[in-house]
RNA sequence: GCGAAAGUGGCGGAAUUGGCAGACGCGCUGGACUUAGGAUCCAGUGGCCCAAAGCCGUGUGGGUUCGAGUCCCACCUUUCGCACCA
């Protein structure tokens, strides 16, 4: 094949160098490498290096001290015990980013601290009949030997944990400020109760009608509990997102479809028998004259007056009651359903009467919990006029004056832009879409029956949880007094320790006397405490800011160096708190700004969302996940015994039995290779499959680096005489590298970062077989230190190998000489029709216009530069080559 | 249903701005070294073909272009997010 021939001529070319000699016959196995005096045993020196960084405490940063700050930040995690190379994964990345820019000379920081509170710890507790303090504990123990043993450094003098009074007691703080400005209140509301956690949710906790922890139905229940008002800042919540270039567009589209802006009118509806209007939100005004019947809520606060006199009164509140039982599941699987009121509203602008309906697919909870019914443009009005023989009426046709008949309507026309024109719509007549609703709402305010109104979706924060493992809301009930906030000098309201764990019958603070009763703070009469506690999420809103002065117990945090830290530079973690706590941890910093404490109203400059990993898991006919040790292959199939499994790919989960714990990976291969892997596997944000055999390239690589690097310091490499050049060609590939690794660390492009370094290595180790020929040994210690964020261990220690002092760590990142990365030649090939026509090999800085012009002119010609760097393919219709250098 | 992203070898995945498709690695095949090798090293590895030559190849069908994995149109498939939000 003509290219392959081509591509190997040019590889070939003269002064291309470490070219190995081809020819399995002739092929000699140079011993510059080979034989091996010393194995790469990973476990032998990656404990010893944790320990060196540990001692030397390079990760510890002075907040106060002068610098170019970095803050760098993982999502802290809940501590529930073992990691698997899956959570592995966040941590690994965010340690190489982390090495990267120290080695770039920033002051960084990387702190790590656990969100310690929440209910897998109480569900330990009633299951082990312990306490849940104890439990997690001990578990972050155990995930800090992890972290160490993968060889992150975190600055763990920062180290806070959130079920720690000293920290809660801000979490309290911080809830009181919030009390004071009328941002958290007590109220009553339907709210989310799941009944297997016995406790209430947020609407981000409740995913397709479900817990999102424990998966039980959830249902809905009429509750007095504590809000947070997050939607007094739905719009700059939206606006927000507008600042943020560096976060995934994935994550702000998720969040603004959460937070749902809409834009429209509310408009009143006359109802005569009321003696009043009733209100109703719709997104579309410019349909008011199609407006051919009205439903409401059936929780709507006017129903009972409205059906007071209806012969079917009691038929219709059994109805309503069984809707309001429904959870939102059911109530929208149980399809439209209604029933008429009996009564009439007057349509403001045709002042024809429209029936009042109630229907179960209007939300309370949203807008007015009142629509204006317009059948012919929205699809769920048009369903429900089919389904109940409701008038219709066209008030929008297409621009292109195609006439439509109401009969022949088979679903509703919405016609959302300029491409739908008003029709009978008296004075917005005629006029397109937009600007039939900018006008319509001008005569609405005229006529002074409604605005324009901006609605959001998002609903306030529902924070109060009835269970003992959260943060105590710093709250009294006094029979004098009414809601009494603690005063902050008795923060912390402290958890009660000594608590049994039963598993029954809700909260257990509830039933301490000693928590619960208390002196009322302003009359001092005998008074009950809040028994509830904050969502976790709470917790984690404000974190970030609480590592600057972790162990300041007169102030939530340093403002003035908070300032200076935050915004967090780069943060790290998975998707699945796309909207949770990245909202949440928004709306907390927007509010503290707002008091006065931050200069800033966006915690996280960048996000990185890294994808999970996953791995083959395998189900009996029954479902139940079994053990890969059980699994036994048969003509490429799973079996366990005689029984065929099936097998399934999915994110790594204790239950699914999937999961990879690295301690005996660790132990085969050392964390290095755990690291190289798990960043080489694919591009970090996406999901990758986890293969057991995929483990060994990258153990291999390594390996080739480390023999190379012994080769090199035993004098057997050209070091030893310290004269001559390295190979031009690899001069040159150590700057490529330096400038396509440098440039991929800032993209997160871990993979391809690695796959460069392969190459490199692999041109080195062709150098060094080959004998050499100079100074080789520059070029490899610009390897280690671009592998160093990727392998610290090893890198650490052939860098002292080569008799190197300081860490690789505190070493500077190389920087590429761009002159140098250029090819002193390049080899131009000319295709003519699509034959090779020929090729001509010129010097790289001399690539220029004029030179293929005697030689292949008045040709129909094709022509490139073959070595990619330089140049690319150029077309040039028959007379004459131009070819610049980039 | 609505919204977003993605379809490239046996597998994970490469391929600035349209310019050598399959980098790098796994696996596989052959070889070296071995008592042995599931260690290590070397070579080969998109398909058709014994091989060469040649032809075909980036989900499908069109289009633009000297040139398309990349741009445009239509469709198919998969994954994720939202899901009666008026």
């Amino acid at each position: 094949m003509e290219r392959r021939r081509l591509r190997r001529l040019v590889r070939r070319r003269p002064g291309g160098g470490g070219v190995s000699p081809p020819g399995a016959s002739g092929r000699t196995h140079t011993p510059a490498i080979l034989p091996l005096p010393m194995q790469y045993l990973p476990n032998d020196i990656e404990p010893k290096w944790q320990k060196k960084w540990a001692d030397a405490r390079v990760s510890e940063i002075d907040v106060t001290a002068p610098g170019d700050k970095l803050y760098m930040l993982n999502m802290f995690p809940y501590p529930s015990g073992d990691l698997h190379v899956g959570h592995g994964r966040n941590y690994i990345l965010g340690d190489a980013v982390y090495r990267y820019f120290r080695m770039q000379g920033r002051a960084a920081l990387n702190p790590m601290g656990w969100d310690a509170f929440g209910l897998p710890a109480e569900n330990a507790a009633i299951k082990n009949q312990t306490h849940p303090r104890p439990w997690t504990l001990a578990n972050i123990e155990r995930m800090k030997k992890q972290f160490a043993r993968w060889g992150i450094l975190y600055d763990w003098s920062k180290e806070i944990a959130s079920c720690e009074p000293e920290y809660y007691k801000w979490n309290q703080w911080l809830f009181l400020q919030l009390y004071k400005r009328g941002l958290a209140y007590r109220g009553t509301a339907p709210v989310n109760w799941c009944p297997q956690d016995q406790t209430v949710l947020a609407n981000e906790q409740v995913v397709d009608g479900r817990c999102e922890r424990c998966r039980a139905l959830v249902e809905q229940r009429e509750l007095s509990q504590w809000f947070l008002k997050i939607t007094d800042y739905a719009d700059r919540l939206d606006a927000g997102l507008d600042t943020l270039e560096h976060w995934p567009e994935k994550v702000k589209l998720m969040q603004r479809n959460w937070i749902g802006k809409s834009l429209g009118a509310d408009v009143d509806f006359q109802v005569p028998v009321l003696g009043k209007a009733l209100r109703v939100f719709t997104t579309r005004p410019d349909t008011i004259y199609g407006a051919t019947f009205m439903v409401l809520a059936p929780e709507h606060p006017d129903v009972p007056v409205l059906i007071g006199d209806h012969p079917d009164r009691e038929e219709i509140e059994g109805w309503i009651t069984t809707v309001r039982n429904q959870s939102a599941l059911e109530r929208q699987e149980s399809g439209k359903e209604g029933r008429f009121t009996g009564k009439y509203a007057v349509n403001p602008f045709t002042e024809t009467e429209i029936p009042i309906w109630l229907g179960n697919f209007v939300l309370p909870q949203y807008g007015t919990g009142a629509i204006m019914s317009v059948p012919a443009h929205d699809q769920r009005d048009f369903e429900f006029a089919k389904q109940y023989g409701l008038p219709m009426r066209i008030v929008v046709g297409p621009a292109s004056g195609v006439w439509l008949d109401v009969n022949d309507l088979a679903e509703a026309f919405t016609f959302k832009d300029e491409t739908g024109v008003s029709v009978d719509s008296g004075p917005i007549t005629e006029l397109t879409v937009p600007k039939a609703i900018e006008k319509i709402i001008e005569i609405i305010e005229e006529k002074g029956i409604g605005k324009g109104t901006v609605r959001y979706r998002l609903r306030d924060w529902l924070i109060s949880r009835q269970r003992y493992w959260g943060t105590p809301i710093p709250m009294i009930y006094c029979e004098q007094c009414g809601l009494v906030p603690v005063p902050e000098e008795q923060l912390p309201v402290e958890l009660p320790l000594d608590v049994p764990f039963t598993g029954r019958q809700g909260n257990p603070l509830a039933k301490h006397e000693a928590f619960v009763n208390v002196a009322c703070p302003q009359c001092n009469a005998p008074a009950r405490r809040e028994t509830d506690t904050m969502d976790t999420f709470v917790d984690s809103s404000w974190y970030f800011l609480r590592f600057i002065t972790p162990d300041d117990s007169t102030k939530i945090f340093d403002s003035a160096l908070v300032d200076r830290w935050l915004p967090v530079d780069q943060y790290i973690g998975g998707i699945e708190h796309a909207i949770l706590h990245l909202l949440y941890a928004r709306f907390i910093t927007c509010t503290l700004h707002d008091m006065g404490l931050l200069n800033f109203e966006e915690p996280f400059t960048r996000l990185f969302n890294q994808g999970v990993i996953t791995k083959e898991g395998y189900q009996d006919a029954s479902g139940s996940w079994v053990s890969p040790r059980e699994v036994e292959w048969r003509d490429g199939k799973p079996f366990r015994g005689e029984e065929p499994l099936t097998a399934e790919v999915t994110k790594m989960s204790k239950s699914r039995l999937n999961v990879v714990p690295p301690d005996e990976l660790i132990a085969k291969f050392g964390a290095d290779t755990e690291r190289v892997y798990t960043l080489f596997i694919a591009p970090p944000e996406k999901e990758a499959a986890w293969s057991d055999e995929g483990v060994i390239g990258a153990y291999r690589f390594l390996g080739r680096v480390w023999h190379m690097g012994v080769a090199l310091a035993e004098g057997r490499g050209p070091r030893a005489e310290g004269r001559g050049e390295a190979p031009a060609a690899v001069v040159r590939k150590m700057h490529q590298t330096i400038d396509a690794v440098t440039g991929r660390m800032e993209r997160f492009e871990f993979n391809t970062a690695i796959s460069a370094l392969m190459e490199f290595s692999n041109t080195l180790g062709e150098a060094v077989n080959a004998g050499g020929g100079g100074e080789l040994r520059e070029a490899y210690e610009a390897l280690l230190k671009l592998l160093h964020p990727f392998a610290p261990h090893a890198t650490e220690e052939l860098w002292e190998m080569l008799g190197n002092e300081a860490f690789v760590l505190t070493t500077q990142w190389p920087v590429a000489d761009r002159a140098l990365m250029q090819e002193d030649s390049v080899t131009i090939a000319v295709q003519v029709n699509g034959k090779l026509r020929g090729q001509v090999e010129v010097p790289a800085p001399a690539v220029e216009a004029t030179v293929f012009e005697a030689v292949f002119a008045n040709e129909k010609i094709r022509a490139w530069v073959t070595d990619k760097q330089i140049v690319k393919q150029i077309y040039v219709p028959g007379k004459l080559v131009n070819l610049v250098v980039k």
